[in-house]
DNA sequence: CTGAAAGCGCTTACAG
DNA sequence: CTGAAAGCGCTTACAG
């Protein structure tokens, strides 16, 4: 089964390839009658265009690429799901690649990634990510910034409005008269400083005073079982310091849905002993252990905001943009029993 | 920033374009002293060959595709994790596009991605699809069936042994004492027969009648909000019915986690009067309500080898090759609250 | 309105 | 061992 080429219809019509080419693409320096002639001949043997050679001769590769930590965190699959959607509606391809939180695999990605031509690249920043690195890559190619958005580099940035969801989390902790809310965040996520900002000043505007005891900082590896590991220990720990009954605020997906889990082996109750909502967008937090009081975040609309202001970047590449958009997307409060009691 | 090309390393080294192409792919027609001269340059200068050119010489796309039902199913997320990181270590890019289990989206993402001049695609075919459209399928593009590969077509086919997986799951009921055992099963999914069938040997093995009302047969459309209700109002009116306590066996992910959720809302204890055991492969088991005895399917490797035959396809296109390989993928039980009182 | 020609960046028979 | 030439399938200035 060979492909139809131009040449070939060409051929069949007793045409120039030029005048096919310009048919299909409906130039206006074409006949309506000959237009015609081609479009029946098109439909017939059902031609489609080779793509690798129109991205040769338009020096475009029409594909972009997004790299998120890991795929199976079902926040970053909604990322991929958006930005999957808004490149089929674009006509473009997409790849993603992983960086399982390591700068390294993220470099290799980046570099990958430049390697196959890809016109951008929309990045969710792994966990010890320095701008350093982001400055250079926006250098190289056209970056859009997504979620882990906290840093400070010259180009369009979607993320979510992390500060005021927190805000309304942990406000919602404190009406439910927790004696002390409990903040847990990973290290060096690019997403921690905007939210706990959010925790603070909602103890500040119910005159509590902050207390970083009460911030629990996990290592954020590799390996979501070490990473469970340490925050068992430390939960184990420090549990019995608090007063009851306490609020705790999780900061993402993974370290939420852990605690759950973590909490239940530890035999606290939740609400009663502990109450626990967080930012997570899993389909399954009405199955958890109790069913989950979350912060959603319109991951889906992240990514495919992402894609556009990506194709905004890649389509002005040569005219110097300066003036680069940070979007906050709203959050939602979504109660279930994991606050209700 | 301008790329650097053949002609322009050539042009450096007073050689002509062949022959720097031929060191760049060492081929044996060049001097050693050439090839050295050629690779300095090409790392001064960071030399990277534009992929897109190549791939239109070659005749290849040198990517492939993966159509999945939902990419929010955790289950599905790890086929694809499993087939992104075969296409990285085989150099191949892979992109995927999502089905929603609708018949008519799926031909149209195969459509899409033959245009685009993809290699090969793997295909989790959606609940609905029939024989005929595969056949086609197959005689257009190189094509690997994974997961729901209960068609009689000829080509690759890499799955799950769901049938012993779910006669262990079903097994394990009966020897937890279950007096009755109940299958919850999607309407035409391709993975429904192998599944039933290891839930009736099961039956059969430990001389139990088979009740064709013991299984559950729920629409499973495109909104899985629909499917919840559906399945939630069946379980309402059927398990009064049954006699405690009961067993359930669930046959998908999304079956398997909502059926807990429905039964907690239902107001029925989990494991006490029914226990479930179910093919989920959620990262999430451990926190659901209560924690999820669950048949673990190796997705990841599926996706994985499922890249690895398509390649094989790909490579033997001409040859024409009549024996086409099944692979049957063990499960894992893994037992976990839901199932033990 | 149509067509001949150049070129995108590479590979690969073929000649020398 | 090196190089000139053709060609992958398309687009697009340019000429007529």
């Amino acid at each position: 089964m060979k492909n139809i080429t131009l040449k070939e219809l060409a051929k069949q019509l007793n045409l120039s390839i030029s005048t096919v080419s310009k048919a299909i693409n409906d130039s206006h320096e074409i006949s309506n009658e000959t237009k015609q002639k081609v479009k029946e001949l098109v439909n017939e043997l059902n031609y489609r265009p080779n793509i690798v050679a129109k991205n040769l001769k338009t020096g475009r590769s029409n594909t972009l690429g997004l790299i998120i930590p890991f795929i199976t965190n079902p926040f970053q699959t909604q990322i991929l799901e958006g930005a999957q959607q808004a490149a089929v509606d674009h006509n473009l391809n997409l790849i993603f690649m992983q960086s399982s939180e390591n700068t390294k695999l993220e470099e290799e990605a980046v570099n990958s990634m430049v390697q196959q031509n890809i016109d951008g690249i929309i990045i969710s920043a792994s966990a010890n990510t320095n701008e350093q690195f982001l400055h250079k890559m926006i250098k190289q190619i056209p970056t859009v910034l997504v979620d882990r958005i906290d840093f400070d580099v010259p180009t369009h940035r979607i993320g979510v409005n992390s500060e005021k969801g927190a805000f309304l989390a942990t406000q919602h902790l404190i009406e439910k008269g927790r004696k002390e809310i409990v903040a847990i965040t990973g290290k060096n996520i690019g997403v921690n400083q905007k939210r706990l900002s959010g925790y603070k000043k909602a103890l500040l505007a119910n005159y509590i005073e902050y207390n970083p005891a009460n911030v629990i900082n996990v290592e954020y590896g590799q390996h979501t079982k070490d990473m469970v590991k340490n925050l068992s220990i430390i939960l184990e720990r420090k549990m019995k310091d608090y007063k009851n009954p306490i609020g705790i605020l999780g900061i993402t997906d993974t370290l939420t849905v852990n605690t759950l889990g973590i909490l239940a082996k530890l035999g606290y109750r939740v609400p009663e002993d502990v109450s626990v909502i967080g930012f997570a967008n899993t389909e399954y937090a009405e199955s958890l252990n109790p069913s989950l009081s979350s912060i959603f975040q319109p991951a889906n609309a992240m990514g495919y905001q992402a894609v556009e202001k990506l194709l905004e970047l890649i389509n002005h590449k040569n005219s110097d943009m300066d003036d680069f958009d940070t979007l906050y997307l709203e959050t939602e409060l979504i109660l279930r029993n994991s606050t209700s009691d």
